[in-house]
DNA sequence: GGACGTATTGAACGTCAGTCAACAGGGCGC
DNA sequence: GCGCCCTGTTGACTGACGTTCAATACGTCC
């Protein structure tokens, strides 16, 4: 949302006296960066967006508020590189060779990426439950994620052996769904301790769904 | 977020000259409810939630941003009861005949979910991406209603027939996720007027793929 | 060691959620 | 018809928060 924007004119002051500050840290660009996405996501995850104040972020830093908006324009596009961090740390970890034959392949793929929900359970939380509806442009990151992955799984495929109708579309859209909800309800049921699958069970599970739902799409 | 709580006493102070005021429209208490809520599912289902501000909800309402609060205790409250009147309606759409066989139950119920989804595209697109992430409460409601649908899924099997395993409780939930993005990409596809399946089609996928990942999750 | 570039600061500002005491219309008793 | 109460309704006020910008200090190169 485009919301003040104040033409006040303010007339120099002095500086106020900087008694017992602490020394002022001067860090790399990249790095203060790294930092801010780091601190980002641990708070956006532990809790929602509008509870989230910039202050807290920047006192959490150890840095003041106007430092923030020197590397982040809004509060949101801040909000949108921290999901953008984790949907890209995602997607590299579930890179594969693109060699391998494609059920191998597939195989390989969900490990990473289970081994990616299972590591970074929380940023995996963040990014499907914390994000969309803040910002279309947060909804646009995670679609552009799901797309990604689409598109490897039917890189994988011989053209002839899926046929590109609107129906295998839309299953394959929906298996996305089914994989995140799985694996969401996977880690849900790790932190709880609860009894839970595992990590080779959830990936057959994932698999074997993809192959069915694609031949339910199919008749 | 419990913001600001000021305690500020303010001295009496004389009421403003009510001069070319609009009579003043004395609704209902239920009746400016409901309008409250309308009014709230179009305005968060068009914009984000920090977009919407409470003034603009008053405005098109035409009342004081005070009245609202009246019947709301906070804008999150506002927001989580539109979304759980999305949801209440989409339940309510999609209930059957406890009487009627499993399998014809299950495709009664997904064809009053699709119809749910095909004629209130826009309410069901902001329950399942605007809400979450907003507020714990939020996604409380949007849990609640996923599982009341997988307890009438479960209650329309006999026992013995659907082995209670951690991993069919993931499958289930899986489908549910798998459901809701077909749903939501049907409903897209719908409004670009692209090519997309009937409603019988996704209606035929998704009772399929039901059957499919309950398959995929007893071996 | 001085000049320069850049990371950093903090006070001021506008907007907005939330508060509260006063107000008004209608129904009821008399 | 008159006053009284109940309840829907108002709008000015407040603190908090996102955002801005001129000023400032740290590090580095000559």
């Amino acid at each position: 949302m485009v919301r003040s924007r104040p033409v006040a004119k303010r007339s120099p002051r002095p500086r106020a006296e900087r008694a017992k500050a602490e020394p002022r840290v001067r860090l790399d660009n990249e790095e203060r960066r790294v930092q801010l996405l780091a601190l980002g996501l641990e708070h956006f995850g532990a809790r929602a967006y509008d509870d989230v104040s910039i202050d807290a972020i920047a006192t959490a830093a150890g840095i003041s508020k106007g430092l923030l908006y020197h590397y982040f324009p809004t509060k949101r596009a801040y909000y949108a590189a921290t999901i953008r961090e984790a949907a890209a740390l995602c997607v590299a970890c579930t890179e594969t060779d693109e060699a391998m034959p494609p059920l191998l392949r597939l195989h390989a793929g969900l490990d990473g990426y289970l081994s990616y929900v299972r590591d970074h359970a929380k940023a995996y939380a963040t990014l499907l439950r914390s994000g969309v509806g803040v910002d279309p442009e947060i909804a646009r990151i995670v679609d552009e994620t799901r797309a990604t992955f689409i598109a490897r799984l039917t890189a994988g495929f011989e053209p002839g052996m899926l046929p590109s109708s609107p129906t295998t579309t839309l299953a394959l859209r929906g298996w996305i769904g089914f994989a995140e909800a799985v694996s969401l309800g996977w880690t849900e049921a790790l932190a709880a301790r609860a009894p839970a699958p595992s990590q080779a069970q959830i990936s057959t599970l994932l698999a074997n769904a993809l192959l069915e739902i694609l031949r339910a799409a199919s008749v």
